[in-house]
DNA sequence: TTGATGTATCGACGTATGTCAATGTGAAGG
DNA sequence: CCTTCACATTGACATACGTCGATACATCAA
């Protein structure tokens, strides 16, 4: 190992969420992060939540999702299971119909992970 | 489909960098977007940009990934190669060793993606 | 109750991914 | 030269993931 002193030796200290820049992550830490950001390494999720943001209503019914991302509904389903698993999306049943909505605090923290 | 104006078609208009939350984004968009992520999606790549974060120096060689992490050389060095593929690293061989640095521009675009 | 409709789950398939041992490559020192 | 050391690449393996057809579940209407 060339001469340097390597790696820093830093508190993960009392924060509220695991920042990526702020200090090394432990493994449990960045598995927490990893899952995060996996739910967001699909195009389709990523689709999902940018219809859902741009929804006026704020909510977007399973159907409404299918012919715009051009899946088909057991894939849709799928894909917002995950997103919903990783706490990113809810899904509210009203009769026949389930309709999601954007997890805007969720997606804030993962924002302030890789912030500066 | 419920009675609703469902999805919004809102161009994507003139922006530097595709983001998730400012208009429905589109096929390549998304999966463009998704690769960046993708990097970011796995425990021992958070780590890695975790480190380089928190050394003074700005500057880690591939070595010294190895113990903290515990995973093997090749293993290490397939990281890198994912993280400097997506661009968030980038690596420069000085004699022997070679010395990784964190991208932080590109860290922030992904950033300013899923920014409200 | 029966049928129609919206959503979730299951099963199967191909592909992508993380991992390591073995090997290749490139640089420094005899 | 040849050896040693740091790193990259290859090949193989197990596992995870995205996808869809078929099917189950839930709700509403007739």
């Amino acid at each position: 190992m060339p001469k340097r002193n390597s790696v820093i030796e830093v508190n993960p200290a009392d924060q509220c969420c695991p920042s990526v820049l702020a200090a090394p992550l432990d493994s449990s830490e960045a598995s927490e992060l990893a899952a995060g950001f996996s739910a967001l390494s699909d195009p389709v999720r990523l689709r999902v939540l940018s219809i859902l943001a741009a929804s006026p209503e704020g909510e977007v019914c399973v159907c409404d999702f299918v012919d715009p991302l051009g899946k088909s509904q057991p894939t849709i389903s799928h894909h917002l299971k995950i997103l919903s698993e990783a706490g990113l999306v809810q899904g509210e049943r009203r009769g026949k119909w389930v309709w999601y909505s954007l997890n805007r605090d969720r997606l804030a923290g993962l924002r302030a992970a890789i912030d500066t």
